[in-house]
DNA sequence: TATTTTTACTTCTAAATTGAAAGCAAAGAT
DNA sequence: ATCTTTGCTTTCAATTTAGAAGTAAAAATA
Protein backbone atom coordinates (compact mmCIF):
# COMPACT_ATOMS: atom_id res chain seq x y z
CA UNK A 1 0.00 0.00 0.00
CA UNK A 2 1.39 3.15 -0.70
CA UNK A 3 1.33 6.52 0.68
CA UNK A 4 -0.15 9.61 -1.15
CA UNK A 5 2.05 12.74 -0.98
CA UNK A 6 0.04 16.36 -0.97
CA UNK A 7 2.70 17.80 -3.38
CA UNK A 8 6.32 17.51 -4.61
CA UNK A 9 7.54 19.34 -1.55
CA UNK A 10 10.27 17.46 0.87
CA UNK A 11 8.93 19.45 3.24
CA UNK A 12 5.28 18.30 2.82
CA UNK A 13 6.44 14.97 1.82
CA UNK A 14 8.22 14.53 4.91
CA UNK A 15 5.61 16.13 6.86
CA UNK A 16 3.41 13.57 5.28
CA UNK A 17 5.00 10.73 7.23
CA UNK A 18 6.30 12.53 10.13
CA UNK A 19 3.69 15.47 11.05
CA UNK A 20 2.48 14.47 13.84
CA UNK A 21 2.61 14.07 17.79
CA UNK A 22 3.73 10.54 18.26
CA UNK A 23 6.50 9.46 15.39
CA UNK A 24 9.17 11.69 16.04
CA UNK A 25 8.35 10.87 19.97
CA UNK A 26 9.04 7.41 19.22
CA UNK A 27 12.02 8.09 17.25
CA UNK A 28 13.54 10.06 20.27
CA UNK A 29 12.65 7.24 22.65
CA UNK A 30 14.40 5.38 20.13
CA UNK A 31 17.50 7.22 19.27
CA UNK A 32 18.13 9.44 22.83
CA UNK A 33 16.91 6.60 25.31
CA UNK A 34 17.85 3.45 23.83
CA UNK A 35 13.99 1.56 23.60
CA UNK A 36 13.47 -0.83 21.78
CA UNK A 37 10.27 -2.79 22.59
CA UNK A 38 6.58 -2.03 22.86
CA UNK A 39 6.44 -2.27 26.11
CA UNK A 40 9.43 0.11 26.53
CA UNK A 41 7.22 3.13 23.77
CA UNK A 42 3.99 2.57 25.67
CA UNK A 43 5.55 3.33 28.96
CA UNK A 44 7.31 7.24 28.43
CA UNK A 45 5.92 9.89 29.88
CA UNK A 46 3.52 10.78 27.09
CA UNK A 47 1.35 7.86 27.71
CA UNK A 48 0.98 6.66 23.82
CA UNK A 49 -2.11 4.46 23.68
CA UNK A 50 -1.14 0.93 22.30
CA UNK A 51 -3.15 1.10 19.25
CA UNK A 52 -1.38 4.37 18.01
CA UNK A 53 1.84 2.92 18.86
CA UNK A 54 1.39 -0.43 17.11
CA UNK A 55 -0.43 1.54 13.87
CA UNK A 56 3.06 4.25 13.87
CA UNK A 57 5.45 1.38 14.24
CA UNK A 58 3.69 -0.39 11.74
CA UNK A 59 3.98 2.81 9.06
CA UNK A 60 7.83 3.75 10.28
CA UNK A 61 8.79 0.29 9.60
CA UNK A 62 7.08 0.55 6.09
CA UNK A 63 9.13 3.80 5.23
CA UNK A 64 12.29 1.79 6.34
CA UNK A 65 13.11 4.10 9.32
CA UNK A 66 13.01 1.02 11.89
CA UNK A 67 13.30 -2.50 11.49
CA UNK A 68 11.15 -5.48 13.53
CA UNK A 69 12.92 -8.22 15.11
CA UNK A 70 13.27 -11.11 17.48
CA UNK A 71 16.17 -12.07 19.34
CA UNK A 72 16.96 -15.89 19.33
CA UNK A 73 16.97 -16.08 23.52
CA UNK A 74 13.04 -14.37 23.05
CA UNK A 75 10.65 -15.56 20.91
CA UNK A 76 7.87 -13.12 22.48
CA UNK A 77 9.48 -9.72 22.68
CA UNK A 78 9.84 -7.88 19.17
CA UNK A 79 13.32 -5.44 18.75
CA UNK A 80 12.24 -2.61 17.23
CA UNK A 81 15.70 -0.50 15.97
CA UNK A 82 16.45 2.48 13.90
CA UNK A 83 17.98 2.04 10.68
CA UNK A 84 20.38 4.72 9.06
CA UNK A 85 17.40 6.86 7.78
CA UNK A 86 15.93 6.80 11.02
CA UNK A 87 19.73 7.93 12.60
CA UNK A 88 19.63 10.27 9.98
CA UNK A 89 16.79 12.00 11.98
CA UNK A 90 18.78 13.21 14.86
CA UNK A 91 19.67 16.94 13.46
CA UNK A 92 15.60 17.13 13.26
CA UNK A 93 15.57 15.53 16.65
CA UNK A 94 18.23 18.09 18.00
CA UNK A 95 16.78 21.23 16.02
CA UNK A 96 13.64 20.51 17.76
CA UNK A 97 15.24 20.21 21.05
CA UNK A 98 16.89 23.41 20.99
CA UNK A 99 13.72 25.40 19.53
CA UNK A 100 11.82 23.84 22.07
CA UNK A 101 14.20 24.29 24.80
CA UNK A 102 14.58 28.26 23.98
CA UNK A 103 10.53 29.08 23.15
CA UNK A 104 8.73 26.75 24.73
CA UNK A 105 9.61 26.99 28.30
CA UNK A 106 7.68 30.02 28.47
CA UNK A 107 4.53 28.03 27.98
CA UNK A 108 6.01 24.83 29.72
CA UNK A 109 8.55 26.11 32.50
CA UNK A 110 9.42 22.87 33.90
CA UNK A 111 11.15 21.57 30.57
CA UNK A 112 14.02 19.92 30.96
CA UNK A 113 17.08 21.12 29.86
CA UNK A 114 19.38 19.63 27.66
CA UNK A 115 23.18 20.98 28.35
CA UNK A 116 25.30 19.10 25.77
CA UNK A 117 22.71 19.94 23.04
CA UNK A 118 23.06 24.23 23.68
CA UNK A 119 26.75 23.68 24.59
CA UNK A 120 27.34 21.36 20.92
CA UNK A 121 24.83 20.61 18.82
CA UNK A 122 27.01 18.72 15.94
CA UNK A 123 28.74 17.06 18.75
CA UNK A 124 25.74 16.15 20.20
CA UNK A 125 23.93 14.98 16.99
CA UNK A 126 27.33 12.48 15.87
CA UNK A 127 27.47 11.56 19.89
CA UNK A 128 23.71 10.35 19.28
CA UNK A 129 24.23 8.52 16.49
CA UNK A 130 27.72 7.51 17.38
CA UNK A 131 26.30 5.89 20.35
CA UNK A 132 22.83 4.23 18.64
CA UNK A 133 25.07 2.67 16.25
CA UNK A 134 26.67 0.99 18.57
CA UNK A 135 24.08 0.15 20.87
CA UNK A 136 22.56 -1.73 17.55
CA UNK A 137 25.74 -3.70 17.15
CA UNK A 138 25.51 -4.71 20.42
CA UNK A 139 22.50 -6.09 19.99
CA UNK A 140 22.09 -7.64 16.31
CA UNK A 141 25.39 -9.65 17.49
CA UNK B 1 -6.51 29.70 27.27
CA UNK B 2 -4.08 27.59 27.88
CA UNK B 3 -2.33 24.82 25.97
CA UNK B 4 -1.99 21.23 27.50
CA UNK B 5 1.33 19.52 27.44
CA UNK B 6 2.21 16.09 27.11
CA UNK B 7 5.73 16.15 29.81
CA UNK B 8 8.75 18.12 30.49
CA UNK B 9 10.19 16.92 27.37
CA UNK B 10 11.32 19.55 24.78
CA UNK B 11 10.68 17.62 21.58
CA UNK B 12 7.35 16.46 22.95
CA UNK B 13 6.18 20.34 24.08
CA UNK B 14 7.29 21.63 20.47
CA UNK B 15 5.70 18.52 18.79
CA UNK B 16 2.29 19.45 20.62
CA UNK B 17 2.41 23.01 19.28
CA UNK B 18 4.24 22.15 15.73
CA UNK B 19 3.29 18.22 15.32
CA UNK B 20 0.75 18.19 12.56
CA UNK B 21 0.85 17.51 8.92
CA UNK B 22 0.32 21.89 8.33
CA UNK B 23 1.73 24.57 10.81
CA UNK B 24 5.37 23.89 9.34
CA UNK B 25 4.03 23.75 5.93
CA UNK B 26 2.46 27.47 6.54
CA UNK B 27 5.73 28.72 8.24
CA UNK B 28 7.30 27.29 4.91
CA UNK B 29 5.26 29.44 3.27
CA UNK B 30 6.26 32.64 4.84
CA UNK B 31 10.01 32.16 5.54
CA UNK B 32 10.73 30.71 2.27
CA UNK B 33 7.90 31.81 -0.04
CA UNK B 34 7.11 35.24 1.37
CA UNK B 35 3.85 34.17 1.32
CA UNK B 36 1.69 36.62 4.01
CA UNK B 37 -2.15 36.54 3.70
CA UNK B 38 -4.56 33.90 4.52
CA UNK B 39 -5.21 33.90 0.15
CA UNK B 40 -1.75 33.39 -0.34
CA UNK B 41 -1.58 30.73 2.53
CA UNK B 42 -4.87 28.49 1.05
CA UNK B 43 -3.64 29.00 -2.46
CA UNK B 44 -0.57 26.49 -2.04
CA UNK B 45 -0.11 23.18 -3.31
CA UNK B 46 -1.13 21.56 -0.92
CA UNK B 47 -4.51 23.06 -0.61
CA UNK B 48 -5.45 23.48 3.00
CA UNK B 49 -8.97 24.05 3.85
CA UNK B 50 -9.65 27.41 5.64
CA UNK B 51 -11.29 25.95 8.77
CA UNK B 52 -8.14 24.00 9.31
CA UNK B 53 -5.93 26.88 7.87
CA UNK B 54 -7.50 29.89 10.43
CA UNK B 55 -7.31 27.49 13.69
CA UNK B 56 -3.98 27.00 12.60
CA UNK B 57 -2.91 30.52 11.81
CA UNK B 58 -5.00 32.15 15.11
CA UNK B 59 -2.37 28.89 17.37
CA UNK B 60 0.28 30.30 15.81
CA UNK B 61 0.04 33.83 16.65
CA UNK B 62 -1.49 32.69 20.29
CA UNK B 63 2.02 31.12 20.96
CA UNK B 64 3.49 34.19 19.07
CA UNK B 65 5.00 32.97 16.07
CA UNK B 66 3.44 34.95 13.97
CA UNK B 67 1.89 38.56 13.80
CA UNK B 68 -1.56 39.65 12.59
CA UNK B 69 -2.00 43.19 11.03
CA UNK B 70 -3.42 45.06 8.13
CA UNK B 71 -1.73 47.69 6.41
CA UNK B 72 -2.91 51.85 6.09
CA UNK B 73 -3.37 50.68 2.58
CA UNK B 74 -5.51 48.24 2.86
CA UNK B 75 -8.53 47.81 5.62
CA UNK B 76 -9.65 44.01 4.18
CA UNK B 77 -6.51 42.21 3.96
CA UNK B 78 -4.72 40.61 6.87
CA UNK B 79 -1.11 40.22 6.84
CA UNK B 80 0.65 37.24 9.12
CA UNK B 81 4.44 37.57 9.48
CA UNK B 82 6.59 35.47 11.43
CA UNK B 83 8.08 37.03 14.58
CA UNK B 84 11.91 35.86 15.75
CA UNK B 85 10.64 32.89 17.26
CA UNK B 86 9.03 32.05 13.95
CA UNK B 87 11.88 33.04 12.01
CA UNK B 88 14.12 30.65 14.83
CA UNK B 89 12.38 27.69 12.66
CA UNK B 90 14.68 28.47 9.94
CA UNK B 91 17.17 25.32 11.40
CA UNK B 92 14.62 23.21 11.59
CA UNK B 93 12.98 23.49 8.11
CA UNK B 94 15.98 23.34 6.28
CA UNK B 95 17.09 19.86 8.48
CA UNK B 96 13.91 18.49 7.22
CA UNK B 97 14.13 19.31 4.34
CA UNK B 98 17.61 17.65 4.07
CA UNK B 99 15.72 14.41 5.48
CA UNK B 100 13.04 14.73 3.04
CA UNK B 101 15.64 15.62 -0.13
CA UNK B 102 17.44 12.33 0.36
CA UNK B 103 15.19 9.51 1.97
CA UNK B 104 11.52 10.24 0.61
CA UNK B 105 12.55 10.57 -2.91
CA UNK B 106 12.19 7.18 -2.81
CA UNK B 107 8.32 7.22 -2.04
CA UNK B 108 7.62 10.43 -4.22
CA UNK B 109 10.28 10.50 -7.36
CA UNK B 110 9.30 13.96 -8.39
CA UNK B 111 10.06 15.88 -4.78
CA UNK B 112 11.52 19.10 -5.65
CA UNK B 113 15.33 19.41 -4.40
CA UNK B 114 16.86 22.76 -2.77
CA UNK B 115 20.36 22.68 -3.78
CA UNK B 116 21.51 25.77 -2.21
CA UNK B 117 20.47 24.08 1.01
CA UNK B 118 22.46 20.82 0.49
CA UNK B 119 25.06 22.41 -0.89
CA UNK B 120 25.53 24.71 2.24
CA UNK B 121 22.88 24.54 5.20
CA UNK B 122 24.23 27.59 7.29
CA UNK B 123 24.35 29.47 4.52
CA UNK B 124 20.84 28.67 3.38
CA UNK B 125 19.95 29.18 6.94
CA UNK B 126 21.00 32.94 7.73
CA UNK B 127 20.31 33.83 4.34
CA UNK B 128 16.82 32.57 4.27
CA UNK B 129 17.01 34.08 7.65
CA UNK B 130 18.60 37.42 6.92
CA UNK B 131 16.12 37.79 3.23
CA UNK B 132 12.86 37.33 5.59
CA UNK B 133 13.76 39.82 8.01
CA UNK B 134 14.05 42.74 5.27
CA UNK B 135 10.77 41.37 3.72
CA UNK B 136 8.99 42.15 7.18
CA UNK B 137 11.08 45.68 7.44
CA UNK B 138 9.97 46.52 3.96
CA UNK B 139 6.09 45.76 4.75
CA UNK B 140 6.54 47.25 8.77
CA UNK B 141 7.23 50.53 7.53
C1' DT C 1 -22.52 55.20 -8.36
C1' DA C 2 -23.78 50.56 -8.93
C1' DT C 3 -22.25 46.10 -9.52
C1' DT C 4 -19.00 42.54 -9.41
C1' DT C 5 -15.16 40.48 -7.39
C1' DT C 6 -12.05 39.55 -3.77
C1' DT C 7 -10.71 38.58 0.85
C1' DA C 8 -11.09 36.47 5.11
C1' DC C 9 -13.12 34.07 7.24
C1' DT C 10 -17.26 30.88 9.59
C1' DT C 11 -20.33 27.16 9.37
C1' DC C 12 -21.74 22.69 8.23
C1' DT C 13 -21.37 17.83 7.66
C1' DA C 14 -19.24 13.51 6.63
C1' DA C 15 -15.10 10.92 7.09
C1' DA C 16 -10.96 9.87 9.38
C1' DT C 17 -8.13 9.79 13.36
C1' DT C 18 -7.31 9.68 18.25
C1' DG C 19 -7.64 8.30 23.08
C1' DA C 20 -8.89 5.32 26.54
C1' DA C 21 -10.12 1.01 28.01
C1' DA C 22 -10.70 -3.75 27.54
C1' DG C 23 -9.70 -8.11 25.59
C1' DC C 24 -6.78 -11.87 24.11
C1' DA C 25 -3.31 -15.33 22.79
C1' DA C 26 1.24 -16.85 23.24
C1' DA C 27 5.50 -16.84 25.77
C1' DG C 28 7.92 -16.62 29.93
C1' DA C 29 8.38 -16.65 34.94
C1' DT C 30 7.21 -18.73 39.32
C1' DA D 1 0.40 -25.81 36.54
C1' DT D 2 -0.65 -21.26 37.22
C1' DC D 3 0.25 -16.47 37.11
C1' DT D 4 2.26 -12.65 34.79
C1' DT D 5 4.06 -10.21 30.97
C1' DT D 6 4.25 -8.83 26.29
C1' DG D 7 2.47 -7.42 22.09
C1' DC D 8 -0.65 -6.49 20.21
C1' DT D 9 -6.14 -6.05 18.36
C1' DT D 10 -10.68 -4.50 19.11
C1' DT D 11 -14.13 -1.42 20.46
C1' DC D 12 -16.27 2.87 20.88
C1' DA D 13 -16.78 7.67 22.08
C1' DA D 14 -14.66 12.05 21.30
C1' DT D 15 -11.99 14.98 18.62
C1' DT D 16 -10.04 16.52 14.38
C1' DT D 17 -9.92 16.91 9.44
C1' DA D 18 -11.44 17.63 4.65
C1' DG D 19 -14.32 19.58 1.60
C1' DA D 20 -18.02 22.41 0.34
C1' DA D 21 -20.85 26.19 0.92
C1' DG D 22 -22.08 30.52 2.89
C1' DT D 23 -21.36 35.38 4.45
C1' DA D 24 -20.02 40.15 5.31
C1' DA D 25 -17.21 43.79 4.31
C1' DA D 26 -13.80 45.94 1.43
C1' DA D 27 -11.98 46.81 -3.01
C1' DA D 28 -11.98 46.86 -7.83
C1' DT D 29 -14.48 47.66 -11.98
C1' DA D 30 -18.12 49.25 -15.14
Amino acid sequence: MQHKFRSLCPIASTLDLLGDKWSLVIVRDMLIREKKTFKDFSSSDEKIATGILASRLKLLESFGLITKRKLPTNKKENIYLLTEKGIDLAPIIMEITLWGDKHMRAYNPKLISHKEVKADKLGAINFVQKSYRQFVAQIVD
